[in-house]
DNA sequence: TGTTAATTGTACCATCTAGTTCATTTGGTC
DNA sequence: GACCAAATGAACTAGATGGTACAATTAACA
């Protein structure tokens, strides 16, 4: 555990004299923030405790970030364009409609199971009636184009006769979301009332051939 | 909006002489409590706000309930309970197997959407993993009783060849509780992502029927 | 009516917490 | 190498916050 003994300081602390690094610091700033306001909210997280787990100090984060919640905001605006990142890597539109939606309803599922960190970021902002997305410019000029690409390939199944008509995009996209955000965001409360751990290996592959098949049960003519 | 002259003092505190009244404290504290904890979550209520908006003082609140921690363990107690309640009032084994789905989906999906505070109060004890439902004897004996009354509303209906065979009762109650408490959990993230307003009446109805047809869908043979 | 345990109010405190002040170092530029 | 804006560190502070000490009042009961 000892550091080599030319080490300025055995204390990760970084020496008296430092070498500028902007970026560096605003993403290590960044990324210790995120697991604190994932693990304890926007109340629960600790600037002090931000600080100290970062390789720089208090001070950076209110010099780049202004306040605790202009913090808070840069983690939820880069998780949100992670998002975006991710349905734009889908390309629903050169695949047949039923593929398409099984394709989204599994990418979905295993998005939000692969990434509880985003899960609970959106459980945090929603307890906070999303007043910071809403005040966000960032994710206001984001644009996430699910709905539009749900539309696309629904109306394409529906004119192949393999989805029934008169079903909104929107309906769509929120029965996909609620079956996987679900799955990870009451998994604590549905392990201790059912004794059922949802996060198990089994349990999660049984429960996203459901997700997928209970979406195109919804869609089918 | 000034009392009677008489009155020992104009604040809506309770004069130096009172009348001793237990539970009558012990409620107030624990509405007041829900009301914040279900608008602030656990980090992010306040005790001495809690105090003062109720008819009696800080001292009461530690008095009855220990600490902070105790306080909220009440408040989430009081909310099991009532739900147990609820699950009591459904009598689903008198009803035919698709009436029965049908009743469960459309009354679990209103229980939410009527109350917000409920799906609140899970979120925040999510994001803190549930660990005070675990550590609370009066949930753990609760036996919350969903998953039975589903499984024999289930089989009866794949005995009489309505619903296909396969499906675990979990998974059913699984099914139906996401999209009834997505649509209330996130209510104010899709507001902002989409524009859409979910607690609308028109919206409420229509994705009442749409969690209903889901349900009857998954189930069907 | 005297005794005592259960309740309640007031004032207080130790600690935590978000945010700041002040001083210093770095690195690009002329 | 002198100058200056950007970047960084260490120590500090005002106010908030969970929790307590102390004292008083009430109500049941012998």
């Amino acid at each position: 555990m000892s550091k080599a003994a030319s080490a300025p300081k055995a204390t990760g602390r970084r020496p008296a004299s430092w070498t500028q690094d902007p970026e560096g610091v605003r993403r290590n700033i960044l990324a210790v923030a995120k697991e604190e306001f994932v693990e304890n909210g926007l109340s629960g997280a600790r600037v002090d405790e931000i600080a100290a787990r970062t390789a720089t100090s208090k001070r950076m984060i209110y010099y780049y970030f202004g306040d605790k919640e202009g913090l808070y905001r840069a983690v939820l605006e880069e998780m949100y364009e992670r998002i975006r990142g991710f349905e734009r890597s889908l390309d629903l539109a050169s695949l047949p409609p039923v593929e398409a939606m099984t394709l989204l309803a599994g990418f979905t599922f295993d998005y939000h199971a692969e990434n509880p960190d985003f899960v609970r970021l959106v459980m945090v902002e929603n307890i906070h009636h999303a007043r910071h997305l809403a005040t966000s410019d960032r994710i206001a000029s984001l644009n996430l184009s699910a709905i539009d690409m749900i539309r696309e390939a629904y109306e394409r199944g529906v004119a192949a006769g393999l989805f029934r008509p008169g079903i909104e995009a929107l309906d769509i996209h929120l029965t996909i979301s609620a079956l996987a955000f679900y799955n990870v965001s009451n998994r604590a409360s549905i392990r201790q009332v059912f004794g059922h751990d949802m996060g198990a290996p089994e349990a999660l592959v049984r429960r996203r051939a459901a997700a997928i098949d209970t979406v195109l049960r919804m869609l089918r003519a």
